[in-house]
DNA sequence: GAGGTTTGTTACCGATCGGTAACAGCATTG
DNA sequence: CAATGCTGTTACCGATCGGTAACAAACCTC
């Protein structure tokens, strides 16, 4: 098992000491290190020393390494909801708008993180059956695919319930694709796919498009 | 990080010593931990014991961990290869009847088991960059799309190319989606919202249902 | 300046990690 | 029978795992 750090590997995220209190410095330093590599895949000695301090100190803040992972695994969930507000935001009052945007949003992010959903990736990670983390990340996923329900029916579709389950399969699809096979791979096609889905769905397409993107390399076949 | 192991957890599948050679035993052992704790998750001498032998007989048959983690991959690999010639053989000469079968039988896959794709799980948890392992991911993932596609095409789609991207992200997200909020989630629909999506792409739907699913309990909402 | 709180330091703990050396037992095959 | 090749056993290696005790230094507040 080939181990992946020895060198401090550009050094985290140069969390000077001093500027923030350290429990803030060793969560940063906590999601930057889970995400990149996986939960499993860090000590609570790296997380410390990557956040310029000990692990004695990270015990004073968090109880144990899996209170630790808890309290990321919620504070994704709430960052992942603030980006609703961000779409409701960019089209006021325009459900396809915001329904358009949704999907712009999922592609966007997955073009430009090769990790995928850190939610998902702990539910592969965290195998011990009935690990608290489980529930906050299936709690998180019920909401947001709730949530995406309530917005399919306001744009008009006409099983907004399947809809939005369809567009949960192809989103999580495209970040697991991603992570695969790269941005190369099915994942390429998502923003495609999702239309044609929401068109086959009675969801006409957006009209006060506010920022189509440039007409440019519109391919559908990758190169092969 | 609270340990699952301690007791044998009836014991991981009661292999026998001496109705097969060690090596096979180690293999089949390996196989199962590392789809039920993952790869990270299980060490060497979890597997030896469960295979009823001890650490040194596995590094005289596997060179390393990861060289164990290799021949899992490529036998989950070349595993799911066969599935395809199980497709073919239930409907020869019918590429429609072949393209709802496969998306039955990855259906049916999910709902039997919670772990998702083994190789995607996989992808997920080897997070040292340039891992030998993400290249046979890699390969797979890209042979089994390309495979599908050229299916898509026999079956008649429009753009059997993207179809076969939008099914792989379909089927790619219900393994996931499975992993994180069970069966009862959106994967729940996968069979429904693929064959929309394929009939989307001018493939018709198939005529010689040769196993069509009892016609009781079609939900499309689940309970909420 | 005194008091209490938050930190850093060092040294531990038992367990597990991946991996190896040396040797004894056992079976097969000639 | 002897020789060879697998296998099991034990002990070990250095490193890391999650987690803790004890004490000194720094800090902030009054």
């Amino acid at each position: 098992m080939t181990k992946e750090k020895s060198e401090p590997e550009a050094v985290a995220l140069a969390v000077e000491p001093g500027v923030q209190r350290p429990r803030e410095r060793i969560f940063v330093c906590a999601q930057d290190l889970f995400h990149r590599r996986g939960i499993r895949g860090v000590g609570v000695d790296a997380i410390a020393e990557a956040a310029g301090t000990n692990k004695m100190t990270l015990y004073r803040h968090f109880g144990s390494k899996d209170e630790l992972i808890l309290e990321y695994l919620n504070y994704k969930g709430r960052k992942s909801d603030e980006v609703w507000t961000e779409i409701e935001a960019a089209s006021p009052g325009d459900p396809i708008g915001q329904l358009y945007g949704f999907v712009d949003k999922a592609a966007k992010f997955i073009a430009e993180d090769e990790r995928g959903c850190d939610l998902a990736n702990a539910a592969v990670e965290l195998t011990e059956e009935g690990h608290p983390g489980l529930r906050v990340i299936e709690e998180f996923k019920v909401r947001q695919r709730d949530r995406l329900a309530r917005l399919c029916g306001a744009a008009g579709a006409s099983r907004p319930e399947l809809l939005a389950d369809a567009l949960v399969l192809l989103i999580e699809g495209a970040r697991v694709s991603r992570r695969s096979v790269g941005t190369e791979g099915p994942s390429a096609n998502l923003v495609r796919t999702s239309k044609a889905v929401i068109a086959s769905f009675g969801v006409p397409p957006r009209t006060k498009h506010r920022s189509q993107p440039k007409a440019a390399n519109r391919r559908i076949h990758r190169g092969k």
